[in-house]
DNA sequence: TTATATCCGAGTAATTTAATAGGAATTAAA
DNA sequence: TTTAATTCCTATTAAATTACTCGGATATAA
């Protein structure tokens, strides 16, 4: 029950996408840098995010990542939603529609669990805004004065 | 970010022992067999259930499980943490008291959300009962006149 | 004494995760 | 027009985890 780096290192490449950007499209490489996270594995993850219309891309020389749209607008859940696939506990034809065939859904008992977790990570992780990370990250950087010395290896 | 069959499994179990049960124990070979599980497999489920306290055994010939408490005492929330360890989306040390060491805790944003994620899971599955599970259970077989012929392998 | 159970730990097969690697396509700038 | 920087895409591999299986020890009712 729990996430996998997708949706980890993901989650911190767009934030860290949204803090530092400048207007200008940010190349995955000093997202990948800062993060320290690899510059190959980063593309994979990224390519979840553009063909899910959170971030756009700009290829070539110069080229980059910006974001798709204002931060306010992007939900934590659309972001791991595009990383992790659906956040459901179970592979549940009733719960996501999935491709899991389920010949006695109606004599299943636990699904009554499996739709009330559902429901409330995706409650919980709807009701986060990206821009309330952005605007966290940003207050703790300026008290810290975070420099490329006092950072450290990030493992969740 | 699924349940592994620890979870769903042995939940299953829990819930069979609850609803099949008359005042003595149950041998986990009929669980088993009922819920098509292998029995070796259960045994391993059905130890961390004794260890958390949710069940009883009674060793020897005509042995099997109880309950250890009324039902209405169990709630979900113990018996997944039990099976799956802790739900949080996360090793982070600041959420749960894990081994995982995270040096830089006042730096990171990203626990804003997985803390989010961690305690509405929590309070979904605390806050239903195995005696309402139990319930619905019986009320379902009622209805459809459960017998050997009409159950099928169930995958969630 | 025997059959029926739980208990326990070791081993293994299958699956999934977490990368690595290499090259094609695109584009700004020299 | 060439070059360097960059995204894009797919295949392969290494590591870790999951989902079991297996064999035997221990306990106990009949």
């Amino acid at each position: 029950m729990k996430l996998s780096t997708k949706g980890r290192y993901g989650l911190r490449a767009v934030l860290d996408l949204a803090t530092n950007t400048d207007n200008e499209a940010i190349a995955l490489s000093q997202i990948a840098e800062r993060q320290e996270i690899s510059v190959n594995y980063l593309e994979q993850l990224i390519a979840k995010l553009r063909k899910a219309g959170i971030v756009n891309s700009i290829r070539g020389a110069q080229g980059g990542y910006v974001l798709a749209k204002p931060a306010d607008e992007i939900s934590i859940g659309d972001i791991l939603r595009s990383l992790e696939g659906d956040l459901s506990p179970v592979d549940c034809s009733e719960l996501n529609d999935s491709d899991t065939e389920c010949s006695h859904s109606d004599l299943c008992v636990t699904k009554y669990v499996w739709k009330r977790i559902s429901d409330s990570i995706n409650d919980a992780v709807d009701g986060i805004m990206l821009s309330e990370l952005v605007e966290e990250s940003r207050k703790i950087q300026a008290e810290a004065g975070i420099t490329q010395d006092n950072r450290s290896k990030q493992t969740c």
